[in-house]
Order: C-alpha cells, then structure tokens, then sequence
DNA sequence: AATGAATGAGAGTTCATTCAT
DNA sequence: TATGAATGAACTCTCATTCAT
C-alpha cells in the first residue's frame, strides 16, 4: 500500500508542523527559535529546512493546518439538520475542545497570522471568513425560524461566539484542570439567555 | 528642589513607556527593536537605556500602566452606587473606549505580559486579579440583588465579560469605523439577555 | 577645521570599503567573508554592518570607487591637448598604474560586478561605458587626424586596449617584480605598431 | 570485459564534468553550488559525490579538462609548418572559437584556478606555462626568421595574445551577436600592425 | 548508480546592551 | 541628557558532505 499517508516525507512534514504549532503557540512567531522546533522534532536546526523553505512557510502551513480542520467540523455542523441550540452547543464544543486537544495550531493561527506576507494572509482569511460565515448562517436561519429575537445582528453573534471561545480557549491551555463541559454549557447559556433574570427560564 | 529636573524626566520617561507600548502592540515584544522604540520617540537607540535598564523593563512597565489605568477605572465604577445595569455598561464602555484611544499598553498587558519573569508577571497578576475581582463583585451585588438569574456563576460572568471586550477591542483596533457604542450597546444586551427569544423583553 | 573628510564615519567607512576591496579581490565576492573583512578592518563582524547594510552594499561601494576614481583620470586625459600618442601612453600608464597601486577596488569592479543586483549594475555600467567611450574617442580624434590606419574599429581598438590592460594588470598584481614601465612601454608599442615587421619604424 | 561499465561511468563522469564548468563559469566557484550543478545534470546533489569526491576536485577536473583541451590545440598548431601569420590566425581562432562554443572549462581554469590546493594548482600551471610556451616559440621563430622586429619581446607577446583573447573571450561569451571571424581578423591585424598609419600597409 | 534524509559547520545579519564622551 | 561606536550572542539560513538503502 503507498498511500499519500505512508508517504514518509509528508509523515515527517506534518509532524514538523506540530512541532512549530506547539513553539509558536507557547513562545510567539518572533520569540520561537527554529533550533527550539527543530528540538522538539528531535532533529538538528539545518534539518528543518529539509521540510520548510522558511520560518515564514512554517508560520504558514500551521496556520493552514489550524484553520483548515476548523473550518471542516463548522460545515460539517452548519450542513447537519441539528436544530438550532444544538449546532451552537456543537460549536463551541468543537471551538473548546480544539484547544484543549491542544491544537496550538489554531491558537497560531489568530494570534500569529499577522506576521505572516500579505499575500499568505489574504489566502488564510478568506479560509477564516468562511468560517465566520458560516457561523453566521446559522444564526440567520435562527433568526428566520424566529428562534432568536428579531433585533439579533447576525455578524456581531458571530464575532461574539468567537471571541468568546477564543478567550476561553486560552484560559483552558493553560490550566488544564478547567472543565471543558461546564464552560460549554455556561457559553451556551450565556449565548442565548443571557445572565439576567427572566422567570420562564 | 529637584522637583522639575525629576518631572521632566518622568515625563520623558512616560514618553517612553508610550512609545514602547506602540511598538509592542503593532509587533509584539520580540518582534519589537529597541531601535524601532528609540525612533518613535526621536531619540537614539542607546539612549533609551536612560530610562530603562532593559527592553525588558520597559515591557513590565508598559504592561503596569496598562493595567493600572484600567484597574482605577474599574474601581471607580465598582464602588459607584450606580444600579447593575449602568455599572455593566459603563465596564464595556471603559473597556472598548480604552482600545479605541489606542490604549496600546493595555493590549500589550494582554498579550505579552508572559514574556515577562516569573516575579513580575505575579505582581501584575495581583493587579490584574484585582480587576476581575472588582467585576466578579459587582456580579455576586447583582445576584444577591435578584437582578441576575440564581445559576449565575460569577467567575464565569467576569471571565466572558473580559473575553468578550477583549475580542471586540482587537477588531476595533484593526478596524477604525466599526461604532463604538453599537458595540457596546450589542455587548450588554448580550451579556444580559443573550440572543434567544422570550417574550418578556 | 570641520570639513567633510574630518567626518570620522565616513573616514571609517571608507578604510571599510577598502578592507573590503582587498578581501573581495583576493577571494571573489563568494568566497569572501564578512569575518574576514571586518578583520582587516580590526574590528568584530557584526560591527561592519554599523558601516554597511548588507555584504552587497560593500560590493557595490567598492566597485563604485573602483570605477569613478578611475573615470576621473580617463575623463582628464580624453580632454587634455596632448597628441594622440602621448594620451595612449597616458591611458595604459593610468590604467596600470592604478593596479599596482593596490588598487584592488578596480580588479574588483571588473571580475565582481556582476554580483550586484541589477539595478546597480546598470549604474555601473554607465560610468563604466563612459570610460570606454572617452578611450574610443580618443581614437576617433586620432583616426580623423591620419594618426591611426582608415581601417580602424574604434570600438574594437577601445575594448582590445581594456582587455590588454586588464590581462597585465592581473600578472602585475600577482607579481610585484614586474617591471610596471617595460610593460606601459610594449603596450603602447603593440597598439600603435604591431609586432610585425615594417622598415619605416 | 568491464570496459563497457567503465565507459558509460566516465561518460557520465565527463557530463559532470561539463555541467560543473558550466555552473562554475556563470556563478564562480564559491558561488556555486553542488545542488546546482547536479541538476544540470539531471541528478540528485548527493549523486554528484558518485562521481567526485568534493567540490574541489571538481574544479581540478573542470580546469584540467579546459586547459587540456586547449594545449593540445595549441601544440598541434605549433608543430605544423604553417607560417607564421596563418599559425597566429589559427591560435587565435582556437582561442575565440572555444569560447563560443560554449567551452565554459576554459574561463572556469582562467578565473578560478586560484582556488585550488597548491598542489594541484602547481600541476595546472605546468600545463598552461606549456601553452605560453608553445605560444612564445612561435614568437621566437618568427623572430629569427625576420619575420616581426628585432624590439620584439616574445614572453610579452605571448602573453599580450592571451590577454587579448581572454578577454575578448569574455565578450564573446556574454554577447552572442559579436561575429567572432571579425574580431579573429582585427586581433590579428592588431597584434601584427598595429593600430597605428604606416603607407605601406 | 542513485537517492532521501540528515548533519554540522559556517555564512550573513540583527539586536539588546554597554560605555566613553 | 543623549549619542556614536562597538560588541557578542543569537538568529535564520545555506551548503558541502555522508551514508544507509
């Protein structure tokens, strides 16, 4: 069998992108030193570049590999038949659980994006828009099924679920004895409740 | 008297501390050249070692009057006796505004304060803790208050209240025409009633 | 007395393109190192770069010199009064002369140049072909007064008197013993007269 | 018999050989890389210790093969009964010519020798002193037939042919339009003589 | 006969830092 | 109070070379 997957490059070449997806997460792009990543892989400095034309292009495809596998769980969630409060719960949950998986790839990507070329950026972004997009239909359809009340702004719900998450996110890599499963319930509450009194709920 | 020989240099000196800031928001701290500091202030680059011992240092106290500033506002508006309701508004306001007038030093206090040695970094922490404490308070006044619903978690509260403006202060950062108080106004409703219908509101 | 040459940057810097033109001469762009050059220099490697912003910067300021310095002198002599023999002699002397000097900055400008990025190497290029075009008018004075055969190619006659100097000037800067006059001397005999033999001369 | 398996390795061999003049002639031999001059070849870079044992012998075999060529080139045209007018044409034609086709081994021995070990430098050097040598014997003949004047002094003149060439040769090589029977034809007129007027000519 | 993978030495370059002036 | 000049360590990156396969 000589599946791309057995393919012993790409086996090594992704494995060098976690390595610098867990440098770049814990130190920044500018404090991560290729010796560090190429140490974590358990191979020289020189070596990397056997896998990478840069740092730069290493920034990039932990970035894309951040994305990406992101990008895929949110459609797969926006496509399913899920009713409403169930997708949002699906989200932050494939939002937390990707930190606490330690996919520091995702932290890179939006902390760390910036510094990569103009041009590398612009491609990542409309990855990430998609994202957001796609976060927003799912508030849209909400809103047109009238499960959400009819003041909602579509794309600071998004930008909100996000930025909750993201924040989150954060806390949970670094202290590893957070309850991933309380925070999920308490964003979600938090997302369509609120934390003010009202007695039907 | 030395009065004014002393004032003058800690006017330069918060000069420098702003300058610093700015550079360390826009590039982060080891992405920032002590070059590129000395230069916004029009000096030369040795001769910022006149006021910090080292780029170090001048990031501890970027970080310190970042968080100071906002500590004092936080407790000013904790102590008010103004109703729930106004105090959580005028959080998100002293938050996001403080982005939007390019409080640098604050974003910096955010991202970058790990960069800095153990010692410092728990003395900011206290500061920083000091914050989310005032917050957490004003949360557990509106709970005891009823105006909150009883399974309200407090520490959450302060923690999503913090995530939230801080997520919405990048954007606003990179982007000068989102408005300002369209984003507050959308952060407290939120953060009371959240995006799902009932009747009642 | 505060003239420009007092400058004690530009005077360093100018010791620095000569390090560097010595060291780039002996070895070839390539083959030369920025340790070895600030060694001549008598400093520490990362200091040179208070000097120049990059090992090509140095290339480029030492072909510079190399070329104008040698300019100026064809530019005198094209425009002096002298017969037409006399400037051939002058111009083989000049040209000669300048490599025993050391001039190593001219043996530089014509193996190395071509290391420049192109946009300098167009510069270049212009002051070089106004060398060139000074010797060929020469000629061309000498060709409209009967001095020189109708036959002669002025562009041909221009070239072959840089090549056949250049050529010389590499033994003599391998080789202290040569005797620089002999050689002026038969240069000039063989671009006015040949080897051949002819009873008139 | 393994003379085959023999053949098709030194054929091989001689390709690298050329491929690695070829590299050597355009960037210089520290500008040079192996990995450029085993994809010339169409091989992988490590391959390329198959048929050399380090960079640096392959420049001695690039310089041997350059200047091999060219001595015997020249011996046979010394030792043919020519006179001497057609024996000068046809060095000179030798010369040009084997820069235009492409014989890049010719300039890699004229430029870079030097940056071979002693050792094998010295050998080389017996090789093209062999080269000035034919070449000055055929001075010298010339010389005792009368044929150039009594001033004439062969070892500069073998020299001065060199210089000439070599350094037409480098226009040639970069300038494909040059037609090179013109210039064999001025060089030669030149070299006999002269640039100067004289009625008998 | 050739390759993939790795290495280690050294390159050019940047930069926080120092210090005499 | 500030600067010019230099330093040395660290960094990213290149490359000749090796060797198991």
């Amino acid at each position: 069998m000589n599946s791309i997957q057995d393919n012993k490059y790409s086996q090594q070449r992704q494995a060098a992108i976690g390595a610098a997806a867990s440098v770049f997460a814990a130190k920044g792009f500018h404090g991560a030193s290729t010796k560090a990543i190429a140490e974590k892989l358990g191979i020289k400095q020189g070596s990397l570049y056997y896998y990478f034309k840069s740092k730069e292009e290493a920034l990039g495809e932990v970035c894309l590999f951040g994305i990406q596998n992101y990008v895929q769980r949110m459609d797969a969630i926006a496509n399913s038949s899920q009713p409403f409060e169930a997708k949002l719960v699906a989200v932050v949950t494939s939002h937390l659980t990707s930190y606490r998986e330690r996919n520091e790839a995702l932290k890179v990507y939006n902390d760390e994006r910036l510094y990569l070329p103009k041009e590398k950026r612009t491609k990542l972004k409309e990855l990430g828009s998609g994202y957001r997009q796609s976060l927003e239909r799912i508030f849209e359809d909400a809103l047109a099924a009238a499960i959400l009340k009819p003041s909602v702004d579509c794309h600071f719900a998004a930008q909100a679920v996000i930025g909750l998450c993201n924040a989150w996110g954060d806390l949970i890599v670094r202290d590893p004895n957070i309850d991933i499963y309380e925070i999920i319930e308490k964003c979600t509450d938090l997302l369509i409740n609120g934390f003010g009194y009202s007695e039907h709920k």
